[in-house]
RNA sequence: GUCCCCAUCGUCUAGUGGCCUAGGACACCACCCUUUCACGGUGGAUACAGGGGUUCAAAUCCCCUUGGGGACGCCA
């Protein structure tokens, strides 16, 4: 759909709906993206309501946590729950469901007077024992109405007389409904797919499929992209928009994200949520450029795509209806490329939440140059944020220690004197804190006064700044920390050959 | 069981009948850079699930098989 065809048509309206049960799953967020994305693209508006209509599950701390994690993830919504105060923003409120309740009893209350739905007093163990005979002569599941409909009059005066009973749609006609998917193109339903289904339950709560309906149709919503569990019930939904004379906004049905065994990705997988990765010390950033891509293709082959860049291109044409592996491994490269065109000041903001996790003390961290050249030096190693925390450990007088790998070099006859020479030409410097050129002139002078060269040189000095046969260049290191740290340091060293 | 969806390198994907001896990215391997480890650079190996059609021509269209997933809730 070209801009120009678009400004003549209605307003392009897109919506997330989360049920508020736990944290955001990456699947979920993926979904908020490209309804988000979508909108944007065209101009129109994105709408966030909370679908709670499960009293059971849903909780207000996990609506919370999920708009949490909306926000990190720098997706913002025109309408629903303000980020702050979840006070309802926008014309079309409440964007509760929970809150809606009145709407959907209304409507279901038409159902009725039109004979399009009617008050059903069966019990669970009943329904169940249907559904067995049914699967058990080779049928499908369905439910069926009831032998015998109860008349409205009489429905209500049993229930007045505490009985309960759901309100069930009646599935009438037979016949074929097409649903032209964003996604999947034209798919065709069998009436008979599904049995007549509930719209309230006998708790006086509306249902899913129902609120939905109701909602989108009511909130205006021109385009839905969800995932493809909701392909069947888009029939059932297409049913509930012909009984209401409600205009059906165009679906898209997206196909899942995997763990690694092929099944759909769950809690068993590990890390799902968007909450998880941030904790793991994942940007934003980059897992937005990776759910992104896992379902979508940009249109100039570029993988790292910016927001601005992500809005341009975003077109349903471009998404791919079979399923997709989560691959960590590209979201690990994908986040330390991320990581390393961050600008340091930036970077720095949010390696010191991870720091402080881990205890580290870094006096010297107050100095931007000091901050600067120590990122310079070990942005190119981290893929997470959390590999500060080790990356970051030598630098710490508090806990620095001699690695076990480091054993090795303690056994080679020039380590001792190449100490002791580095130690007294530590002890004769002026500065607390040494240069690039004045470490080169050091090392030179040792090697000189040693007779050490080559491996047997730098790996002894190497293992007396961090404790550790590998890390960064020590010409980088060691202005990186100061003189009384490095003379502790080579006295640890010198304590344990002697 | 019934219905629905899906099928290109290990993974994410490009591909909409000729530009495909199938392109890119991650991962992997080799080499280069490097007084370690990374970063970076260059190169390499690796895929159209199978079988039938349609067509001058099929990864691309149709059918079947197989495999994977989903729905059949008073969950969403």
């Amino acid at each position: 759909m070209s801009a120009e065809q678009n400004s003549t048509q209605e307003k392009v309206r897109t919506r997330f709906a989360p049920s508020p049960t736990g944290y955001l799953h990456v699947g979920g967020a993926r979904t908020a993206l490209y309804n988000y994305l979508f909108a944007k693209h065209h101009g129109g508006e994105f709408i966030l309501r909370i679908e709670d209509t499960d009293l059971e599950r849903s909780t207000e701390e996990s609506m919370r946590m999920q708009i949490e994690d909306l926000k990190w993830l720098g997706i913002v919504w025109d309408e629903g729950p303000d980020p702050e105060t979840f006070a309802d923003v926008g014309p079309y409120g409440p964007y509760r469901q929970s809150r809606r309740k009145e709407i959907y009893l209304e409507h279901a209350q038409r159902l009725i007077a039109e004979g399009k739905a009617y008050y059903d007093f069966r019990t669970d163990e009943e329904l169940e024992r249907l559904r067995e005979e049914r699967i058990a002569a080779g049928q499908s599941a369905q439910i069926g109405p009831p032998e015998r409909i109860v008349p409205v009059e009489e429905a209500l005066e049993r229930i007045a007389k505490g009985e309960k009973a759901a309100i069930r749609f009646r599935v009438s006609e037979v016949r074929d409904y097409v649903l032209h998917d964003l996604v999947r193109g034209e798919v065709r339903f069998p009436s008979d797919m599904v049995g007549d289904f509930v719209c309230i339950r006998s708790n006086g709560m509306p249902v899913y499929n129902f609120c939905c309906v109701i909602d989108d149709a009511l909130m205006k919503i021109t385009h839905v992209f969800r995932a493809e569990e909701h392909l069947s019930n888009t029939l059932r939904q297409m049913m509930l928009y012909e009984a209401f004379g409600y205009k059906m906004p165009k679906f898209g049905h997206l196909s899942f994200i995997l763990g690694p065994d092929r099944q759909k990705l769950s809690k068993r997988h590990g890390a799902t949520s968007c909450h998880d990765f941030k904790m793991k010390g994942y940007l934003p950033e980059a897992l937005n450029n990776f759910i992104l891509l896992s379902g979508w293709s940009s249109p100039t082959g570029e993988e790292i795509i910016s927001r601005e860049d992500q809005i341009k291109h975003f077109t349903h044409e471009r998404f791919n209806p079979s399923p997709a592996m989560f691959d960590t491994q590209k979201l690990d490269w994908m986040n330390s490329v991320y990581l390393r065109s961050l600008p340091h000041d930036e970077l720095w903001r949010r390696i010191e939440p991870f720091l402080e996790r881990a205890g580290l003390d870094l006096p010297m961290a107050k100095d931007p140059a000091w901050r600067d050249q120590a990122l310079t030096v070990f942005k190119v190693k981290m893929t997470t944020l959390a590999d500060a925390e080790k990356l970051f450990l030598p630098l710490s007088d508090a806990k620095f220690g001699i690695a076990d790998e480091a054993a090795e070099v303690f056994g080679w006859p020039e380590a001792k004197k190449v100490w002791e020479a580095w130690k007294a030409e530590l002890e004769a410097l002026s500065s607390e804190r040494i240069t690039e050129e004045e470490f080169a002139g050091i090392e030179d002078r040792v090697k000189k006064a040693t007779g050490a060269k080559g491996k047997q040189l730098f790996m002894p000095i190497r293992v007396a700044v961090i404790g550790q046969p590998h890390g960064a260049e020590l010409k980088i290191l060691v202005p990186l920390l100061t003189r009384s740290s490095l003379l502790k340091r080579v006295a640890a060293c010198l304590a344990r050959v002697n």
